[in-house]
DNA sequence: TTGTAGGCGTTATCAG
DNA sequence: CTGATAACGCCTACAA
């Protein structure tokens, strides 16, 4: 029976660029005089002693072989051979890197990189989900994360539907920032209550008794979970909560006028916390206000902002509160998402924020009556 | 005769979580009732109508089972088969996010990623260049790249050994930034010499007639281009050249004093033109030194600066100059990688400097005697 | 201790 | 028009 002869070339358009082969395990093998697959055991001996089951004289000869031929193995069969690419992707719902700088993901995406590294991943950015890119801009425009072993999603406007295809076929998916309402799907996001809290209490242990929290008219989780914070940091240090301390604004600048700062203050109020927001109008009505108020900023009021100040004010005195921790974000979010691809079930939502002591708040000395 | 039977995970440690692996071409297949090899050909389905002979109707069965099944391609098993990937690697050596912004590569990567999407290409980012991340240290962690159809390569230090295996090997690479001393590399780069030239050009219509260069003392390919380019912008006005205008300091700073302005100007120089370096040394010590010598900026000397402003005097005057357009030479390098990847040799390596009016320069009436 | 024998998922050729 | 089938380069269970 005469076996089929090789094909030459088979399977296989003729290399456009006259591409030159690199060696292979076979010719390693070949000029150690051994067989291909000892080439590849000697290659991946297991640093952890077990299965290190060949001769010192062979494993020598094939090294010796390996850096002559300056062998170097193919990454696509490794990773084809190991069922698995160490890739993890990144998609975000608008560009990954616009040309708006504050608008960014770059912050998180410095601790995306660090993690992914240090973990042994490559990162793969899926592009045009705004600009209309790579994916035809189908429906299934989202399958092609699937190349990856798993992945991460930024973004507010996520196509639930897309989403939680993904995730019921048990692709690994991460979300960067809170998102409860898609059930099973794993996400990871800042602790901003119990950052919120800690501010409270720093200010009660300051000596305030009236604080006041001025936020935006949305419902954003952010929004809400600063509240929350805020409205138990009050409880906890046994201070008037409800309504009356949290100032809703649907615009903070104009309705924050320096009259309503004084009347406050002169109801008792000594402390003003503004919520951040993409807009960053909540403290800036503050700030303003206050300023505009003619009082002075740690001595007469103390004033404190629930995460980073705006870029362009950040020349103005660095205000108390936290710093959302983005870099430990973007890391928290690689980790979870290793961890699921690696099939282990690990979980942290919650990231810390860091305190920031600023300079806008001081002690409240209590006026003797 | 017995067929030997499968095994059943062969040559695989069990999956630890069951997780549903990912769509494979022959499940495809088996849905839509029709062979591996029909999916293969209905998926990669020739534009250029040649070899498109499958019925409409098999081609719709196929694509729906695909598309029901969330089937993606395998990147290595593609790439192992000597097919594309529409990846594009992008490997820097340091971080390609490092913590200070200021050094990123962030402007490149606005162009990268936009043109990638244009052409329909995801990026791929190798990471751990600095981290020591993914790749092992190894003298192969280069080699990771080849899981991609072609590699952008940004940064200074490349290991030079390495990068001209992948060149000799007919990988496609591009490198941004001017990098002839590596035979074969492509690269792109902006184009400084007529950026700078026209800077001077500009200058002499402005009736300038004696103009001096302050540069610093390195030897980039950079500066070199500038000196050129400038050089060059004076010979074509029929203004006097040679050294003496160009004024060489290895601390421009402390060696650009308010005297020694003030001699040139006596001495007839009416404009001073500055490199753009990393530090902004050049042009710091040049406003400085006119600003302290009590000469008004574009009243009694004119300025201009061969790049963008640092960003710490961003506030100052706009400098009459170029700005180098980042975003255009990530998008120009991403097309030069993708022609190269499609087998043609394009090449367009040098971008155009956008040209800065500013508010530094301004015309210079001659004298009468 | 080493060699043998699949098989990872794709692509492309070649008979039916 | 479709279904086998042979690689691509590497990994590993198993036999010798």
């Amino acid at each position: 029976m005469e076996q089929p002869r090789k094909r030459a070339k088979p399977g296989r358009a003729p290399s456009p660029t006259g591409r030159t082969s690199r060696p292979r395990q076979a010719e390693v093998a070949r000029l150690a005089g051994v067989s291909q697959a000892t080439v590849s055991l000697v290659l991946n001996a297991r640093s952890d002693g077990k299965g290190a089951t060949i001769s010192e004289e062979t494993r020598q000869r094939v090294l010796d072989a390996a850096r002559s031929l300056g062998y170097v193995p193919d990454p696509a069969a490794r990773r084809l051979a190991a069922a698995r690419n160490n890739l993890l992707g990144v998609f975000s719902f608008t560009a990954t890197f616009p040309t708006d700088v504050q608008h960014s993901y770059y912050p998180f995406l410095v601790g995306v990189e660090q993690e992914a590294a240090a973990l042994g991943y490559d990162l793969v950015l899926f592009t045009g989900s705004s600009s209309g890119g790579a994916g035809a801009v189908g429906p299934d425009a989202l399958s092609r994360v699937r190349l990856a072993d798993g992945c991460l999603f930024l973004g507010r406007h996520v196509p639930r539907a897309e989403l939680k295809r993904l995730v019921a076929d048990g692709f690994p998916v991460v979300h960067l920032g809170r998102r409860e309402e898609l059930e099973g799907l794993a996400w990871v996001g800042a602790d901003y209550v119990s950052a919120s809290r800690d501010v409270v209490a720093r200010l009660a242990e300051l000596g305030h008794r009236r604080i006041v929290l001025v936020r935006e008219d949305d419902e954003a989780p952010a929004s809400s979970d600063r509240q929350e914070g805020f409205l138990d940091g009050l409880a906890r240090a046994g201070l008037p909560g409800g309504p009356a301390a949290v100032l809703r604004c649907v615009d903070p600048v104009a309705e924050l006028t320096a009259d309503r700062v004084r009347a406050l203050v002169a109801d008792g109020v000594t402390a003003f916390v503004a919520e951040e927001t993409d807009t960053g109008a909540a403290w800036r009505a503050v700030s303003g206000a206050v300023r505009e108020a003619g009082l002075s900023c740690p001595g007469d009021v103390s004033l404190a902002l629930l995460g980073s100040p705006p870029p362009d004010v950040s020349r103005e005195p660095v205000p108390m509160g936290f710093e959302v921790p983005r870099h430990a974000l973007g890391a928290a979010a690689v980790r979870l998402l290793a961890a699921m691809v690696a099939g282990q079930e690990a979980d942290e939502p919650l990231v810390a924020c860091e305190f920031r002591d600023g300079v806008t708040a001081g002690p409240h000395e209590v006026h003797l009556p």
